[in-house]
RNA sequence: GCCGGGAUGGCGGAAUGGUAGACGCGGCGGUCUCAAACACCGUUGAGCUUAAACUCAUGCGGGUUCGAGUCCCGCUCCCGGCACCA
């Protein structure tokens, strides 16, 4: 018999058991109860796993095993989350082809999930990128198309420039991508999108009926942002246009002019090019800029005539049909030159003949420069004044024909607004520009370039001012009448509400921070007092963002509380027919397309006129093509755009058609995963009714809290869409969810030494192990932090096994901290657990002498005499509490219990080589629950255990025990007695004393007389089996 | 700034409003051993002590209660998320 814990002689030895005997494949036992327990679909990535992944599966391996003990039938399954960025981006670094990379990594974690013995179903395991299940991928691709849910548009996106794809809002973190923490750009394609918000509402109210921690479900809250307030209009008076004829006298005035200027500038590209070919003749250094000179001579000779002509004949038509794009060509032409310059100047010229060459062709070139600058500034005015001819074609400048609309959560504040802003983006800022005179456009003009160059962080910068610039529009506050000053500003973003508020500087403060810069009025609406005879309180600060008070200064809403004005001005709104009451969300829709290879193809085929259409059900999957080179472009199109045999295709008329090349971003393929679970292997359809019908919803999903709002939201998304298309039976996929803690690991960083710069947000250089060993340690600083491949400070499984054993590994991680805590890791601690599976071995050793296989029949015939009653009562006390443990999530405390069972029956068995009969029955009752209670979490220890006391079969396939509270209840119990309070003494008394009995020894113990003594007890408190409080005074 | 979660010995942590510190790590002392490792036994919050007894202890300040780590009010600090969302 084992006496010890040695995992190298069986863990392997019963691995090969369970695979021999396909332990682990899902039984569906009619008439049985169902648990779905599942993990995170994990990205197999290179590094492999670490310890820190094995704190995620092993505690839903531990509830899958104890429900399934339980006699539930238990679905517990695992596949690899394959497509996405992450495995293309490995791909490219490790040149190799991301299909046949992914399978290598996801063989790997398979090897690793087995050897730390998690009982996964791999008859069901998949990948994503197996075209048996993307083809399902790409069906409810179409069905969320046919449902209007999935469209493609034109859009400004988040653009990353180093993975060369567009990204989900939800990738973009703090204006970083996500994955590399390249800074992200804007950029206008069109993209595929999922409509996600027109399920807001339902994905808000789904979550109070899940359970879930409440963080993931406050972030879900919060990401789907939902206010609720009014939506209005408000006119815009535009102001007055510069008149045409001034503008036509000074056109008249400067294209004569211009002519000239023309013929100086031609001049002097001439000159530049006489110069340029002698000094070639001499050096071929000159050659490029020559070349770039000729070509900038025969842009500018084909524009002349153009010019000539418009020159003679200003017809407004003409201007505007030409000026755009004659503009837009100089204004190139001004960027060559600039380039020559460059060049110019980087050629080596030592030479002082050289020298003077170079500087009289850089004078000549600029000045030329000038000219064009000069010119393109009047394009600049004709473009201006054509725009003029089209905007006021049929308008009457100065009405009120122009309006815009306006969301507000705080309609109460109405009277308080005195002034509106649009955002830069707004479709009515060109409007307000194509009417306002020149210098005001250049002024708007500026800010709006200056608004878009900058990226969302910058634009969100803590501390910035607000900036912003004045139109010469006025808005008119429905309330009043009163105009109020128009602004365009980019603290508002077009991507909320309307891109347009009312602002109201008294009572909110990024409206009053504008105020403060613009000088602007602030306007106090929301009293906190109630208003009595004094007009205007006083004394109250600015801004307050008050949620109670009343109105003062509303005219006929004055002296109502802000409840009831925003009732009653929404009335209002809805009476004068300008507005109405409004719930705004700032959910975005999903962002679902990626310029990229690896990922599942977009099924769609664009005809001639390029409308998209999707592909037959009997052509799918379309199948991603090998393809020799998958690196992106920089243009934004897929690589897969350039493999003729995958993009041309027929269309269902026969005529010739261009596939999509965009592909799906992980995030689908992850999406309905945990449905195909279900039904892996059909290939009729996703999955069958039965299947879902049988297993959903997921009873327990367990990862990191990391996916809180992707994965977590996008999943909900697809399910209800499923839901409502009658093909899923529940609406939400996973009734429960819990997190797990990271694991983290002691790494060393060093100050930087002198030159070395740190990266914004760093406090330290990473140092290496090996590295740290050599440092004095003063010099270190030991911090803990995720385990990465990249810090170096990854444990990985294999190591802990080899060292510590699979047991010991899996038993720690469940009881090294409460299982949703992060952990500071250290191999130590497995010393614990695996001297604790020692003590169990010792145990079992010494007690299977009295091994009694049939106790069970015999246990409740015979009087527990001796220590019968305690062994019972340990091991009642430890199923009991064990089970609750486990169930509820708490592991740690599920690994004590059991610690302190083997404990309690050490001591018990301690110096006593006879038992009768009862003990014998009892220790068999105590070793069988306590393997069995084992099983779950030492799988490998509990099964060889098990067989050592002859056991058939796996402890898999046994009972779970069922604990009985009458047998884990004391018969003899601790009293406390307190005074006043305080704790003065204790006694035992039997469980079933009464309350006379206990509380009149309580008052006679020892240490309690002298407490009591002369005083007068008012109260008694006596809490059953706990404690006694006398209270005297 | 807003939202969520925390704070208990040297460390990880335990504790339906009822004997704070279970269980484990580490430390100390011991047994076994030629020695080490393993294992086992004992001990281990602080203060004051020969000891007993007593006092103090769950981030800080109040409150409710016979009784508060736990409930309420007001703070401090730490972690996570969101962040010009009108």
């Amino acid at each position: 018999m084992r006496e010890r814990y040695e995992p190298g002689e069986f863990e392997g030895v019963w691995r090969s058991r369970w695979a021999d005997a396909d332990l682990f494949l899902t039984h569906e036992v009619e008439g049985r109860p169902k648990f779905y327990g599942l993990d995170f679909f994990p990205y197999p990535s290179g590094a492999g796993l670490s310890v820190g992944h094995c704190r995620n599966y092993v505690p839903t391996d531990v509830i899958c095993r104890m429900k399934r003990m339980q006699g539930f039938n238990v679905l517990h399954p695992m596949g690899f989350d394959a497509f996405g960025l992450p495995a293309e981006n490995e791909a490219i670094k490790r040149q190799r082809p991301p299909g046949e990379m992914i399978d290598d990594y996801a063989d790997n974690y398979r090897r690793q999930m087995d050897l730390i013995g998690v009982s996964y179903d791999w008859s069901r395991s998949f990948k994503s990128s197996d075209p048996s299940y993307y083809r399902w991928t790409q069906w409810i691709f179409k069905l969320l198309h046919e449902r209007g849910l999935a469209e493609r548009r034109q859009a400004e996106v988040n653009w990353c420039p180093k993975d060369k794809t567009a990204l989900a809002n939800e990738e973009v973190v703090g204006g970083l991508c996500e994955r590399c923490g390249t800074p992200v750009e804007k950029r206008s394609i069109p993209q595929w999108f999922f409509r996600i918000t027109e399920y807001a509402e339902q994905l808000l109210e789904g979550l109070d009926r899940i359970d879930w921690p409440e963080g993931i479900k406050q972030m879900q809250r919060n990401w789907i942002g939902k206010s609720e307030g009014a939506q209005f209009r408000m006119d815009v008076v535009l102001p007055e246009p510069p008149s045409l004829e001034a503008a036509e006298a000074r056109l008249a005035q400067r294209l004569p002019g211009m002519a000239e200027q023309m013929k100086q500038a031609r001049a002097l590209l001439a000159s530049a090019e006489a110069t340029l070919q002698a000094a070639n003749e001499e050096s071929e250094d000159w050659e490029t800029p020559l070349e770039e000179v000729r070509k900038v001579k025969a842009v500018f000779s084909l524009v002349e005539p153009q010019l000539a002509a418009l020159a003679a004949d200003p017809d407004p038509d003409a201007l505007m049909n030409q000026s755009q794009s004659l503009q837009a060509i100089h204004d190139s032409l001004e960027d060559q030159l600039e380039a020559i310059r460059e060049q110019i100047r980087g050629i080596d010229a030592d030479d002082p003949s050289d020298k003077s060459r170079q500087q009289g062709l850089i004078r000549q070139l600029e000045q030329a420069e000038e000219i064009f600058d000069d010119i393109e500034d009047a394009f600049e005015d004709f473009l201006d004044l054509a725009v003029l001819h089209r905007a006021n074609d049929g308008m009457e400048i100065g009405r009120q024909e122009l309006s815009f609309e306006a969301f507000t959560t705080r309609i109460d504040t109405i009277y308080g607004v005195t002034f509106c802003v649009l955002a830069p983006e707004h479709p009515l800022v060109e409007k307000i520009i194509s009417v306002s005179p020149l210098s005001e456009r250049r002024r708007i003009r500026q800010y709006l370039k200056k608004a878009k160059s900058l990226t969302d962080e910058d634009r969100a910068a803590e501390g910035r001012e607000k900036t912003g610039v004045r139109t010469l529009a006025h808005a008119i506050n429905p309330a009043t009448g009163q105009r109020i000053p128009l602004f365009i500003a980019d603290y508002v973003m077009m991507g909320y509400g309307t891109g347009a508020i009312m602002a109201v500087p008294a009572h909110d403060e990024r409206d009053f921070e504008f105020a403060f810069v613009h000088g602007l009025p602030v306007l106090p609406i929301i009293s906190p007092e109630k208003p009595g005879k004094q007009a205007m309180p006083s004394g109250f600060t600015l801004p307050s963002s008050a949620k109670e008070g009343w109105l003062i200064n509303s005219g006929s809403f004055s002296g109502l509380t802000i409840a009831e004005a925003q009732e009653k001005l929404i009335e209002w709104l809805e009476e004068e027919g300008i507005g109405e009451k409004k719930v705004n969300y700032r959910l975005r829709d999903w962002l679902i397309s990626r310029q990229r290879y690896w990922g599942c193809p977009i099924p769609v085929i664009y005809d001639k006129e390029g409308h998209p259409e999707l592909a037959p059900d009997d052509l799918l999957p379309v199948e991603l093509p090998p393809v020799e080179s998958y690196e992106p472009s920089d243009d934004g199109s897929s690589p897969l755009s350039r493999i003729p045999d995958f993009v041309n295709v027929t269309t269902a008329d026969g005529s010739l058609g261009r596939r999509e090349t965009d592909t799906l971003g992980g995030f689908a393929c992850s999406s309905w995963y945990f449905l195909r679970f279900c039904d892996p292997h059909n290939d009729e359809a996703a999955w069958s009714p039965e299947s879902l019908a049988k297993w959903m919803p997921v009873d327990c999903y367990v990862g990191g809290a990391e996916h809180a709002v992707m994965h977590l939201l996008y999943a909900r998304f697809w399910t209800k869409v499923l839901f409502d298309a009658g093909l899923c039976p529940v609406d939400e996929p996973f009734q429960t969810l819990r997190n797990q803690g990271q694991v983290l690991a002691k790494t060393p960083y060093r100050a930087p030494r002198e030159g070395e710069t740190l990266d914004v947000g760093d406090t330290g250089i990473l140092v290496s192990f090996a590295e740290a060993e050599g440092m004095d340690e003063k010099d270190l600083d030991w911090r803990w932090v995720r385990m990465s491949k990249s810090k170096g400070n990854v444990v990985t499984p294999d190591e802990a096994v080899e060292a510590y054993g699979a047991d010991a590994l899996r038993l720690f991680e469940l009881f090294v901290a409460p299982f949703d805590q992060n952990v500071q890791w250290s191999n130590e601690g497995m010393q614990g657990t695996s001297r604790f599976l020692t003590r169990v071995f010792k145990l079992c050793a010494e007690l299977a002498p009295f091994w009694q296989p049939n106790w069970r029949a015999q246990i409740d015939q015979v009087e527990p005499t001796n220590r019968a009653p305690a062994i019972r009562r340990a091991t009642h006390k430890a199923i009991l509490k064990a089970t609750d443990d486990i169930e509820k999530f708490a592991f740690n405390t599920y690994v004590s219990t059991l610690m302190i069972a083997v404990n309690e029956l050490n001591e018990l068995t301690k110096g006593n080589a006879e038992c009768d009969d009862s003990e014998r029955l009892a220790f068999s009752e105590a070793m069988e629950s306590l393997i069995l209670l084992l099983s779950p979490a030492a799988p490998h220890s509990a099964d060889e255990l098990w067989a050592q006391l002859d056991g058939a079969g796996f402890t898999l396939n046994c009972a779970w025990p069922v604990g009985q509270a009458r047998l884990a209840a004391a018969d003899v119990v601790q009293i406390a007695v307190q005074v006043n309070g305080k704790l003065r003494g204790s006694l035992e008394a039997a469980a079933d004393a009464s309350e006379e009995a206990v509380l009149a020894a309580a008052a006679a113990v020892e240490k309690v007389v002298p407490y009591l003594e002369g005083k007068e007890v008012v109260k008694r408190v006596y809490v059953p089996g706990r404690l006694v409080n006398f209270v005297v005074r």
